[in-house]
DNA sequence: CTTACGTTATACGCCAGCGTATAATGCTTG
DNA sequence: CAAGCATTATACGCTGGCGTATAACGTAAG
């Protein structure tokens, strides 16, 4: 049999990277191709049509973002606010991931498939939230307040194009995360 | 001479919606003539081309989301969290302007031109921000982090897909919001 | 070396959308 | 009422993108 010199999974690779950069609306067969240096020949074996590649892109993100990064920050150990700042690395410092987050945030306003995805994802960020903030704060109530705070500005942070009159993004971001993660 | 049967600013209007809905992608002449209930026939007389209307839709937007917003707070009065809450809702409750900055933020990881617009409104609300919490706050560092905090809670909350346990998303919010506003 | 099969290239029909040209329409003013 | 002019409709050429069909290609197995 032949190989494959073009794999699905370079497709769906390409395909997110299209996304990340344009939205859905960038992830155009035929410019994937080009970009894999190749034309769409291939593309139809792996694929019934681009609704399908779609499909199988939010799989790959979905996994990656949830069951990954959950494993890797787990795995790793430490107390929880270190765990709470790892899990925010992988995630939201990630040049692969971050991107393709923001994208799929502003498709799933208009998509109710991805908008199902996205909550899943969510859910479970959250929950991890939730678990280490309640190892060092009591009420639940406020837990769940911090936890959306967190959250939030930990999406927040990239759609917002502010200045900060001379302290740097990331003086303010530390001195905000103190405010929320210390209890 | 021939009375405007549909003005420049129903084409500014009606694809400002179109933006709302579906990204500046889905921003097109045909559709909106449709949606206005004519052909594109006169579209052409307002705008030299597509990429015309989206600078003046963008014009628009960036007009009534600081100056109309600004003055309307600062004419209404109150305390500073009364304002700062009512400049937040004038924003980011009304059904018109909400969807519009989303998409705007959206696009502005794609364009320069548009990142820059955002920008200049961005600091304008996070002047207004420093201002209402510096009246309660006198830490600068302090009161950086927090309004940093209250952009990204205003905006974030929208991108996010999680549950609360039985909680309202509103009843979290809330709680959140004490933490951040109350000194 | 040849065959068989998976992969890729090429060519096609189709539709949506842009921008232009020109004809029809309907106010508005004289 | 008629003329003039802005507005609108219609028709066109063009491009880009989807999905299909078929032919060329290359590699692994016999």
């Amino acid at each position: 049999m032949g190989a494959s010199r073009t794999p699905r999974d370079r497709w769906v690779e390409e395909g997110l990277r299209a996304l990340a950069d344009g939205g859905p609306d960038a992830v155009r067969v035929e410019a994937l191709a080009k970009r894999l240096g190749v034309t769409k020949g291939g593309f139809y074996g792996y694929f019934d049509d681009r609704d399908a590649l779609l499909k199988a892109m939010l799989d790959t993100w979905e996994r990656e973002s949830t069951d990954e990064v959950i494993e890797r920050v787990e795995h790793e150990g430490g107390d929880p606010r270190t765990k709470i700042r790892r899990a925010g690395v992988l995630t939201f410092s990630s040049d692969r991931l971050l991107p393709i987050d923001l994208a799929v945030r502003d498709w799933a306003r208009r998509d109710e498939a991805v908008a199902e995805r996205l909550r899943r994802v969510d859910n479970r960020r959250m929950a991890l939230l939730r678990e280490m903030i309640g190892t060092f704060c009591s009420d639940p109530e406020e837990v769940e307040a911090r936890s959306l705070i967190a959250f939030c500005m930990a999406i927040g942070q990239h759609s917002l194009a502010a200045d900060h009159e001379g302290r740097t993004r990331a003086e303010v971001l530390d001195r905000a995360a103190g405010l929320i993660l210390d209890s």
